[in-house]
DNA sequence: CATGAATGAGTATTCATTCAT
DNA sequence: AATGAATGAATACTCATTCAT
């Protein structure tokens, strides 16, 4: 009865999003439930009206980004078949949209790639699926056939997770710069 | 019933090296000084006997990972004028003794780079430094010149970050081990 | 099960007052907010809920006496001009009304008065403010001239201090019986 | 052994020193052992060889003052008998030696005036005797037969304290210089 | 005579969470 | 749909005090 237009929806997502935000600038402990609502034009209790728990509300979002980023993955899957002079070109393509897709929410990035112990299991996840495209490639001759996949896999990652926390999310450089260049670095190298 | 050999020096360390794992396993919050004094063997007011605070404790930890990471980086420096067919051995040696580094205190590794807020700057100056070894190497014609070098730089980080948390301290993989794949990859790439 | 009728300001008021009973009974250390809480029937959180810290009431409290005070002192100002005779029981009323003032409030009198650092700044600030006022006097003739006001006042703040604790707040005495025993007092003294 | 010289009773009142002049500066709870034996130049444990508790070193102290006071009270008893114009000149010698003694140690004086609550016991017993002092000499004529001597030893003993804070222990006046006021002040008033 | 080392007991403060309305 | 009021449970830190040497 206080807020006229109140709407639970609206403020469920508010809350969502401040609560987002929050975790991405101070982590899991640091955050209070009071800033949370307080940001968000709300009371404590209108909290738990919307969500059981802190925990709750942080495997919220970290679900969101994990289905979201599975989905990509899922889509963005290298057929075999395609010309050894176009698997460049395709890789280039799906990290690109990877860093796009990083780009979009920077909160929930910070959330899924960085915060929380899940972060840890998204990362292995999404090294496993890496790992296994690598290796389907490798297996259609594209990449060296003495190459250990799952220690290149972990690299692709590490590199993935760090130039999106130091270049994308800082807004240094566009996803298709990122994607072009960690691609010539992992496929060619930097020998003169 | 006070220990016979009560030992103030050895106090400390046990708490030191105690404190040190607890971070390590769950972090700076949840980390509790009840658990370490216990762990230590010892009662709260003694853990403030030897440490201002928990943040001091922890500070403690975080400047000596590091101090001990400068000194070898300053140690390692790549000189200049070395032949080209050496530029490889090299760099594997650097990275081998990094990892060598980084494996022999893994609790302490876990603090100086992946818990706190000083981690993240911890990674920014190792980045930093190493973008300047490979910006005089570049200078003498050992890599590309067209390669950005930042950039390089902060995929190597990652790189060095992902496998040390999952290859390294996992016991997967020897420190040699690491560097020759880091220093192939990097180096020539994995295209067929 | 929460009080029916809570109400915050009941609350805060009922806080503050057990807080200064007990700073009044044992003195800013020894009061502990565990006691105020529980004497006000609430519990160590509600505490914070409206009031930052220990020190904070404290401070409220002395303040509130303060204020007080410095307005009834205002107030209570000597006009000049009065006639001769007028002057004994002019002084007497404003005597009158410090400790009826004193009286009222006896918690607030013993914190403003003889606990903490404070009280010690308030006595001399009241000391200033009676040395103005006598000299005052002084000049319009009305005393000799030459007694010393800065010790006369600071002699008399010693005199209000010690009967105010001894003989006010005990109830030995009435605010009208002590106003007249000092005036008779300080202007003629007790020789025979 | 630590100490060459060490001697024993040198420890204990280099101890009784720093502890009255601690308890002076920051009153009975804000004084820590572990500051005192630090001035000191001794360790915790040697505190407690030659006093109880810490409360007990605070008792020593007490009693030192209370009884020099009653001491010098006692000595100070102004005799029947003496010529009318010699009274004011007798108290006058009093209270100077009262006021040097309270000049003589201001740590002890501070203690036994202002700190603990047997301050308030020592304040009472010392009205008391000038109490009994007044009446005596009012008895045998000196003061006013209608004067309520209950009341002026109190506002005396006001004075007294409020003096000895602000005008001697600062150095502002001498004993005898106060002396002489007060007398004047209580014998004749201030008016013109 | 003195101390290095250790502790029991206590206390302010914080935060997620809940009830009654 | 929302809130004012309140709390359980936890935790860092302090200080006087004590053994064993």
């Amino acid at each position: 009865m206080r807020k006229k237009g109140a709407n639970g929806q609206e403020s469920r997502a508010r809350l969502l999003t401040v609560a987002a935000n929050e975790f991405a600038r101070s982590g899991y402990h640091k955050t209070k439930i009071s800033t949370i609502v307080s940001r968000a034009g709300l009371t404590q209790p209108s909290f738990y009206l919307y969500f059981d728990s802190k925990e709750a509300v942080f495997n919220e979002l970290m679900l969101k980004f994990r289905s979201q980023l599975k989905e990509l993955i899922a889509d963005g899957r290298l057929e075999a078949g395609i010309s050894r002079e176009d698997v460049p070109g395709r890789i280039t393509a799906v990290l690109s949209s990877l860093f796009e897709f990083l780009e979009r929410d920077p909160d929930l990035t910070q959330i899924g790639f960085f915060i929380g112990q899940e972060a840890s299991e998204v990362k292995k996840e999404l090294t496993a699926m890496i790992e296994q495209n690598l290796k389907a490639e490798q297996k259609d001759g594209y990449f060296q056939q003495e190459a250990n996949m799952t220690i290149i896999a972990e690299c692709l990652v590490g590199t993935l997770e760090r130039l999106t926390l130091q270049q994308l999310l800082t807004g240094k450089c566009t996803p298709e710069d990122l994607a072009h260049q960690v691609v010539n670095l992992y496929m060619f190298g930097i020998t003169a």
